[in-house]
DNA sequence: ACCCAGGCGACGA
DNA sequence: TCGTCGCATGGG
């Protein structure tokens, strides 16, 4: 049985129907940062957003039936690509039913239903980790922008957007080379994530497959890379969704209402349980009333 | 003016 | 191994 029922119409590709898909849930909940909401071109767009990620521009709006639509998307950048990228082979709907056994995560999914973890380009998903530490989410996306716009290259036919920079590319960088950024201290810190990666001394084509004792130790010898930053490369940048990144915000969730550790119901989907509760506390002035 | 932001490294006990 | 502190930058 398909998860989603998807169907190509003239240049777009469409999922039929997807309840569990919101655009500012996935796009607007800390987990990437290069995508950005713009004015929806039709009265039937509920909402709509645009960005960059592995190398392509998208552009996609949720209609007032729950449709998505990947606007002027081609069935091989749609397969190959964003079928990936959004986790489309996951069914929400069952990890949620799972997961809802909790009262929080009922509560955290009922908060925000349309969220999903991203499969982000691995590289990317570190860099921007590396940047997020002692930030905002907004100086983030600033930085990141930068980062591409000044060492990227521009996205064909899309020639104001560009593609996130490649290790090859950044080959040679110093902090100084990147102070345009205005990155502050983590500039040093992405100078040595960039050294680390040419020289393979830290190789990223293991991280998907190595235990994930070994994959954090290893993207932890880059400077700037603790515990967090490397569990969140490994959640939304190498696939590992058993990880379970440890933010301010997430000790806050587990002191509160978890102080056993995780409930069993959330174990095997440990990564997608982060992001609800996550954006719960973030967001839900609710989140922690009464404790 | 102050405080904080999806942490981490350096340092001292 | 543990706690504490400084860190660049910019928005509230």
């Amino acid at each position: 049985m398909p998860i989603l029922d998807i169907v190509c119409k003239e240049n777009d590709y469409v999922l039929l129907n997807a309840p569990d898909f919101s655009l500012v849930n996935i796009l607007d909940c800390g987990q990437c940062f290069r995508f950005y909401p713009i004015e929806p071109q039709c009265s039937e767009y509920i909402e709509t957003y645009e960005g960059v990620a592995m190398g392509h521009y998208l552009k996609l709006s949720r209609d007032n039936a729950n449709n998505i639509i990947f606007h002027n998307t081609t069935k091989e950048d749609f397969l190959g690509i964003w079928k990936s990228y959004f986790d489309l082979d996951t069914d929400y709907a069952f990890v949620k039913r799972c997961i809802r056994e909790d009262d929080v995560l009922a509560r955290a999914t009922d908060h925000a239903p349309g969220i999903r973890v991203l499969h982000q380009d691995g590289w990317e998903a570190l860099c921007s980790f590396i940047i997020s530490q002692n930030n905002n989410i907004k100086r983030i996306k600033g930085i990141v922008a930068r980062f591409s716009e000044d060492f990227g290259t521009p996205i064909e036919d899309y020639p104001t957007h560009y593609s996130f920079p490649t290790p090859a590319q950044l080959a040679g960088i110093t902090p100084d080379d990147l102070a345009p950024l205005r990155a502050g201290f983590r500039a040093k810190y992405l100078a040595d994530a960039i050294e680390k990666v040419n020289s393979g001394e830290v190789n990223l084509e293991l991280l998907s497959s190595l235990p994930l004792e070994e994959a954090r130790e290893n993207l932890m010898k880059i400077k700037g890379v603790g515990p967090k930053v490397a569990d969140c490369a490994l959640l939304y940048g190498f696939g590992r969704m058993e990880c379970f990144p440890l933010d301010v915000w997430m000790k806050r969730v587990m002191a509160n209402f978890y102080p056993d550790g995780l409930p069993e119901c959330a174990k095997a989907y440990a990564g997608i349980a982060q992001q609800y509760l996550f954006h719960y506390a973030r967001t839900s002035p609710e989140a922690f009333e009464g404790i």
